[in-house]
DNA sequence: AAACGCTATGCTGCATACATCTATTCTGTC
DNA sequence: GACAGAATAGATGTATGCAGCATAGCGTTT
């Protein structure tokens, strides 16, 4: 049997990874990334860290000072409001520019996804939420037939993710019973070959979240 | 009088300086972008380069393999297709997301660009309406009051930008012609402090650019 | 005691050397 | 002459050293 070291992590993995931990929390307001710690944990030198850093800087997630370091970002309170607004939008557009057509595989695909949240709306779990939740993301994205719009839905998702996610602590339940009604209506229009309905469902229920949104954390939003 | 060496460019700088060569055609499709090249023409060293073509990469223009180089792409004719998909929706986004309140300042900025538009519809200079163009969009997009929005705007205007400047030459004074009605509409509707009619106007303009495109360029497009 | 300034420290930004990958060209053999 | 394979050139990918900047802590001065 031969030895193999595995093989150390690409700029894209490193780039994906830190995304992941900021949307999924584990990464705070504030935390700060050195360049050097996050180049040993990889493997790697600061070389692709700094790669993947300056890459995902555009998302306004993260903002590097010279001599000071690289700190997660809180976004304000406008800037929330701006994606959320955006992500409405983009919603019904999944259905409407050059939408793909459905296969069986993806219809499957949904099916195992109305069972896994069904199982975790019986027994919450905030990190098995998040983790769910990010499947379907990623489900939908699959769907999305028009190259620049998958692209913004990505990044409009990683932008509200982790605000999305804090509140997932205190919604609890409610949000799993949510995502029961939303894969089980996307499964439904999926079913009829319908991807402007799979749009809606998108926008009703990013609508849903933003209410709960406004009401926890843009109480005194001035516009 | 002191001897200044003019400060080295940053990453941003040189960033908006390559955009702006591919989106202006300097560099056409199938051109090769040397990191040593630019380097030395940037007066810095390979690092900031990498950097500034890592960050563009996610607009899909350039594709850099290891080993080969960083090539600027040809647009696929389906991902230009969905690029005027999304902005003919972005569009009509700038006068409904968030928008800001337009001041006097905007309104004479606005003239000063239909007078310069109204000597471009008399003296076209293809060059010249590039500039002209880009200075529109400039514009435009400072008054975009949603985070989120302008920049998906600017994406968008960067990965149509080539495809619309090839199409310019063909136009000719047509181009011109539309732009001083596009710039007076655009004007009008500031003084009347109607951003939802900047959106729109900016819709209907985009939608004959793409009739254009589509004539010219999708001619044979398999959906 | 307060305020100012100096210094030590730790981080990012850049430059450079080296490793690796790819395409091409040259060469030897059939 | 044609083809296979090795050598080669030139590009990107990575590691590392050093310079510059910001901050915190401490000592000095007023």
């Amino acid at each position: 049997m031969i030895e193999t070291t595995p093989a150390p992590p690409r700029v894209e993995d490193i780039q994906t990874e830190i995304l992941r931990r900021i949307c999924f929390v584990e990464y705070q307001a504030g935390d700060q990334l050195k360049e050097a710690q996050l180049a040993s944990e990889f493997g790697v030198s600061r070389t692709p860290v700094r790669d993947a850093i300056s890459r995902i800087s555009h998302l306004g997630l993260v903002e590097t000072r010279n001599g000071v370091g690289t700190v997660v970002r809180q976004l304000s309170k406008a800037e929330i409001l701006h994606v959320y607004e955006v992500r409405l939008e983009l919603a019904t557009m999944i259905g409407t520019l050059s939408p793909r057509t459905i296969s069986q595989d993806d219809i499957a695909t949904c099916e195992a996804l109305v069972a896994d949240v069904c199982e975790l709306s019986e027994r919450f779990d905030a990190k098995h939420y998040v983790h769910i939740n990010h499947k379907l993301h990623e489900f939908i994205a699959s769907l999305i037939g028009n190259d620049v719009l998958r692209s913004f839905w990505w990044q409009t998702y990683y932008q509200a993710a982790s605000t999305w996610y804090q509140l997932g602590d205190v919604l609890g339940s409610r949000a799993a019973n949510a995502l029961v009604k939303e894969t089980t209506e996307i499964k439904a229009a999926l079913e009829n070959g319908d991807m402007r309905a799979v749009g809606y469902v998108q926008r009703i229920h990013i609508g849903y979240g933003f209410e709960h949104i406004k009401k926890h954390l843009l109480a005194d939003i001035d516009r």
